[in-house]
DNA sequence: CGATTTTGACCAGCGC
DNA sequence: GCGCTGGTCAAAATCG
């Protein structure tokens, strides 16, 4: 995967109040990419997941569901540039206070199918995994090699990633789907490696990959791709409803998308630390707020032009600055 | 014992 | 054409 595939999405923990929407084509590949920054959240009063599970969100619904979301919004840059644009949206400053943590989320839509990074992966997967059963009789080496060559001649448009940026000391982040670890890679110029995981709901083709950024150790790079057809296993389903109410939603995230793809958002809101840390109770309490999520640090690292706004927003002790 | 993870091998795409 | 890299497969190991 490359560098240039990933945009940011910062969730803070908190009702989002600061959101940035970046698009960006590559060779007739779109990625879109959401940078969501957010604060005081009463983890309680959340339901991405429950609200989100139940619609498909395109990426406009996904605009919209941020863009006009009840305390937006504020229109403070834009840039234009090369083939790329930028948008940004401030939305709800004021509702900054008691940061908990932050989740990168990116979006990335494929419009063509020229990409090579992922444009025939669901393609060999369907191939594979459908056209051919595991274990054929005609010794593995072949049917690997069988399979692949089946691929060729035919490309697949890749599915939209949406990926996210988390705090967190753990890779694999609860986000209420059963995940199956299916392949682990070295990942260039970083000493953590990548793990991919799938879906293991029958005919659920979602994959996503998790690695741990080498810049900022304490963060997790989730990218998620494809769409769920299911809904979530009921149990976690249960418990997430309870945790998060969907009233606290604009209408537009709750909208069935006219594209019904993809569900990425309440994966996104699943993988709050709030929630994950309810989940899995894998940090001492506290730690996760106190520690693993220095609100904006990774923003305003890797955002310079914000740091004016986000001056406004937090304490000057939460802001990393460059040496 | 079934489900999941680990891990080395394989393959395709891309850049040089 | 070759090497590098990302992504996937699948057998073996491990887990619950």
């Amino acid at each position: 995967m490359s560098d240039h595939g990933f945009r940011d999405f910062y969730y803070h923990g908190g009702a989002f109040n600061n959101i940035d929407h970046d698009q960006q084509s590559y060779g007739g590949e779109t990625d879109h990419m959401y940078r969501v920054s957010s604060s005081s959240i009463d983890p309680s009063y959340m339901s991405f997941t429950d609200c989100l599970h139940s619609t498909s969100m395109d990426y406009g619904s996904l605009e919209k569901a941020f863009g006009l979301s009840p305390t937006s919004s504020e229109v403070f840059s834009s840039v234009e540039g090369g083939n790329r644009t930028m948008m940004k949206q401030h939305v709800g400053a004021d509702e900054l206070g008691g940061n908990t943590g932050e989740v990168t989320a990116t979006l990335n839509s494929s419009v063509s199918s020229s990409s090579s990074e992922a444009g025939c992966e669901e393609d060999s997967d369907k191939s594979k995994k459908d056209g051919q059963p595991k274990g054929s009789d005609d010794g593995g080496e072949s049917s690997k090699k069988g399979n692949k060559a089946k691929m060729k001649g035919e490309k697949k448009q890749r599915e939209p990633r949406f990926a996210f940026v988390t705090k967190s000391e753990v890779d694999q982040l609860e986000d209420g789907y059963r995940w199956r670890k299916y392949g682990q890679k070295a990942v260039k110029n970083s000493p953590y490696p990548r793990s991919y995981y799938r879906c293991t709901t029958q005919k659920c083709t979602v994959k996503k990959r998790v690695e741990r950024s080498f810049q900022d150790p304490s963060t997790v790079i989730t990218t998620y791709e494809g769409q769920h057809n299911h809904p979530l296993p009921t149990t976690l389903r249960g418990s997430a409803a309870g945790l998060f109410p969907p009233s606290m939603f604009p209408p537009s995230m709750l909208t069935p998308s006219p594209l019904g793809r993809p569900s990425f958002p309440h994966e996104l809101l699943m993988q709050m630390p709030n929630y994950h840390h309810q989940m899995n109770n894998q940090a001492p309490a506290g730690s996760m707020f106190a520690e693993n999520f220095s609100p904006f640090h990774q923003y305003v690292h890797q955002h310079q032009p914000d740091y004016g706004l986000l001056q406004d927003m937090v304490p000057s002790t939460f802001l990393k600055h460059e040496p």
